[in-house]
RNA sequence: UCCGCGAUAGCUCAGCGGUAGAGCAAUCGGCUGUUAACCGAUGGGUCGCAGGUUCGAAUCCUGCUCGCGGAGCCA
């Protein structure tokens, strides 16, 4: 037995040309032409191609061969080479194998399949080449994430994830019961919680799974996600806008940088990644406004007795899916859109000096029609408006108690902002679906497997 | 919640009133540089469920179930 060979990793192949070495992996494809054979091995670091040469192996290793299936485990022995006419790519010239377990009737075929059927077989499905690369790609995002905060100093500061109470107020929340003390639901945003802690830590960030209860079925809605939420103390609007531009320059050079060869496999266009580079458009609310009207960007009202009706964009209506897609075709950057409307925006958002309709608000929006990745603001530091916010939003003072103890105790402005991670990872890797995103992805008609 | 669309072999789909089909997968055979390899053969079906129209329904009609996409909401 050739157990003293060592054990290399698919992606350190490249390291060691000519040396023979052990593979342990899966079979993920095999072709075959007579007396040769080029069996696929994948072993979680990557795919590499095998040659059988039936005159340089004993016959009991080629009727081996000829037992193996699609993802059936095996230790294979061989010596690495350069394949004979592509550049940067590596095979193994097979000289031995063990087989660990043959698998039978793998589902996933090397052929189309329904996106049904494979949402049904995901823990399979992530054995595939596609799925393989969005989870490193998302795996760098979250690197990148940790790694831009950490560097400035920022303290991690987990939020509950059973909370008292909603956020806004406004999204539907998954309920559970609480033992004595009632309804409790599961936490839609840590952002309250991120403020208070940035009293105590100055600069802190919150990152950690949210959920949200809303029926929306579509392609960026998941039901459970992971969102960053950096929250600053002394920090304006304009700092924290300059901030998330910072953050996601930062995350998008470092998946080119660390992830080309995952990029690849995903056929997504670099030179679109590359061009992410600071200054990013920034558009105010009211100029956004007006730039649809100057385009004839229509707003659909919808009658009770479904009659629709076009109308010029009215100042004080929040941007609906349509409205965005028509800003953002004009960009190659993402945009910030800051400054919108106070109504339309939650209780906590601190209202612009200069203007006390609009509340310092900020998005910002993704371009290639990918939308919405990031929604931040100022937050409300004065304690009486933020009450009077309470009252005008019908929220009742006493669950809220807490929070306001941060305006009577030391109160300073401050500001922060969330990123949805799988959004984010969407973009970056051009994907139809929010649901490659995710592992095990949780929506409105799926909780398995 | 609203508006569209769909359900036929393990998978992806065609068939749209007259004996249920193809490609892939599976099984068997062929091929020494293949790249979702290719070529030949074999097996494989309660046409989502229930009712109706008809001499005859996968096909037309009604209801139901499940799913997909979009809107709203948002990351």
């Amino acid at each position: 037995m050739s157990s003293a060979l060592p054990h290399v990793y698919i992606s350190e192949f490249k390291h060691h040309v000519g040396e023979q070495v052990r593979l342990k992996g899966w079979v993920y494809n095999i072709r075959s032409s007579g007396k040769l054979m080029f069996p696929e091995f994948r072993d979680g670091s990557g795919i590499v191609q095998g040659v059988v040469s039936k005159k340089d192996v004993s016959d009991s290793v080629w009727q081996q061969f000829e037992t193996l299936t699609q993802e059936s485990s095996v230790i294979v022995t061989g010596t690495i080479s350069k394949h004979p006419k592509l550049e940067n790519v590596y095979e193994l010239h097979v000289s031995d194998l063990d087989i660990i377990h043959i698998a039978h009737d793998y589902p996933i075929t090397p052929k189309e399949h329904g996106v049904e059927f494979l949402a049904d077989k995901r823990h399979l499905w992530l054995r595939s080449k596609r799925q393989w690369a969005i989870m490193r790609v998302r795996h760098e995002v979250i690197n990148a994430i940790r790694d831009f905060f950490n560097q400035r100093d920022f303290t991690l500061i987990d939020s509950p994830i059973i909370t008292p109470n909603a956020v806004e107020g406004t999204t539907t929340l998954f309920e559970l019961d609480y033992f004595d003390l009632g309804k409790a639901y599961l936490t839609q945003s840590g952002q309250l919680y991120g403020e208070a802690s940035a009293m105590a830590f100055g600069k802190v960030y919150v990152f950690g799974p949210t959920f949200r209860a809303e029926k929306s079925k579509t392609r960026r809605h998941l039901t459970e996600f992971w969102m960053v939420e950096p929250e600053m103390a002394y920090y304006d609007l304009e700092m924290t806008m300059a901030l998330a531009e910072e953050f996601v320059e930062y995350i998008v050079q470092r998946v080119l940088e660390k992830r080309k060869e995952e990029l690849t496999v995903l056929e997504r266009d670099l030179t679109k990644l590359e061009k992410i580079t600071r200054p990013f458009h920034r558009l105010s609310y009211t100029d956004a406004v007006e730039w649809l009207n100057k385009h004839n960007v229509k707003l659909i009202k919808k009658a009770a007795d479904g009659s629709e009706t076009e109308i010029d964009f009215p100042w004080g209506e929040d941007f609906g899916a349509p409205q965005e897609e028509a800003l953002m075709a004009q960009f190659d950057k993402p945009c910030i859109i800051h400054r919108y409307p106070a109504e339309v925006k939650a209780f906590y958002m601190k209202r612009d000096p200069e203007n006390p309709k609009l509340a310092l608000a900020m998005d910002m929006l993704a371009p290639e029609g990918a939308g919405e990745i990031i929604g931040g603001s100022q937050r409300e530091d004065s304690y009486e408006a933020l009450l009077e916010r309470l009252r005008e939003h019908n929220l009742p003072q006493e669950p809220f108690e807490w929070y306001l103890d941060l305006r009577r105790y030391g109160s300073v402005p401050h500001s922060g902002f969330g990123l949805g991670l799988e959004r984010t990872v969407k973009w970056i890797c051009g994907l139809e679906h929010i649901r490659e995103t995710s592992p095990y992805p949780r929506m409105i008609y799926r909780n398995t497997p």
